[in-house]
DNA sequence: TCGCATATGAGACACTGTATCATAGTTAAC
DNA sequence: GTTAACTATGATACAGTGTCTCATATGCGA
């Protein structure tokens, strides 16, 4: 579910290195990395895939790799999607269509399908507590099509 | 959010057992343990508690219990709830209203706010494409007021 | 009751995410 | 430009989770 808008990487620069000064952390050469290649990944992806990438092209450890996955989550840049699967996948909001998941309780695949705008309503229940919102996703869990074929084959 | 009604268990053991006999499984005595200790727990917990519990009172092992839970899940007896921290957590449906979790980035205490009724136009999406729903879940993520003032502090 | 299919237990295992700590890099003051 | 203080990084080691294997036990239908 792509956009394209240009001008949206910048935003993202930005809204990612005011997070990393408003939290006191330097814009280094490691941060600015990890970075580049969340953003150059399409799709969904793991710390784990992220952290091989930034390992094979600049040497980048895995350690750092988890620890700017952390920061890229708090910033807004990317979100954590899924569950139910032991690993944890991320996706940038950047050049991204709003949208949510339906995972498989199986195979763990997913299905996308985009936002209704009808979430809205329990912001407010969330911030009187106190809570400050960065994101929000709708998880549908079930069994997909090709998981449900496979049992009746079974 | 706990409910009160008392026939509601019986439906959950039936939903359970009928689960197991429509996939081929015996109902047997590990089986009905773990069911009834997911039962008997109330709010959230680990398969790794779960596991603790069962063992410890009737010697049932890690391993059965993880897969147990697996069973549990697919049967909609208890339902995966939370991300972002490395423990996939469940809580039963029985005796629970619904609701939903808003989770913090950085300690993931949950915060649960009540079901609202406007999801369910979502669902022709998905089961237009085959997907068979067993239940879902808003997933808010931020930060939590604590983990403000903390860094308030700092 | 027997024989077959399924379930279980014990342990090993792979993998993920975290912690530690020594080294390197960054920043700002002098 | 040097120095000192602070922050980031890398290279491990580590703990915990969820999975797998396989030998044994159990349940179930004939
Ligand atoms: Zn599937
Ligand atoms: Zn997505
Ligand atoms: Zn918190
Ligand atoms: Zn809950």
């Amino acid at each position: 579910m792509r956009l394209n808008t240009k001008s949206a990487f910048l935003q993202e620069r930005i809204k990612f290195e005011k997070h990393l000064s408003l939290s006191g952390l330097q814009i280094s050469r490691a941060r600015k990395i990890v970075f580049n290649e969340a953003i150059r990944n399409h799709g969904h992806f793991t710390s784990e895939e992220l952290a091989k990438i930034c390992f094979n092209k600049n040497k980048i450890s895995r350690a750092t790799v988890y620890r700017v996955v952390k920061d890229l989550l708090e910033s807004g840049v990317i979100r954590e999607t899924a569950f139910g699967d032991k690993h944890h996948h991320y996706e940038h909001i950047y050049d991204e269509k709003p949208h949510h998941h339906a995972q498989c309780l199986r195979c763990h695949e997913f299905i996308e399908f985009p936002d209704m705008k009808e979430d809205e309503r329990y912001r407010p229940y969330l911030e009187k507590r106190g809570f400050k919102i960065l994101g929000h996703e709708m998880h549908f869990y079930g069994i997909c099509e090709k998981c449900q074929n496979q049992q009746k084959m079974k």
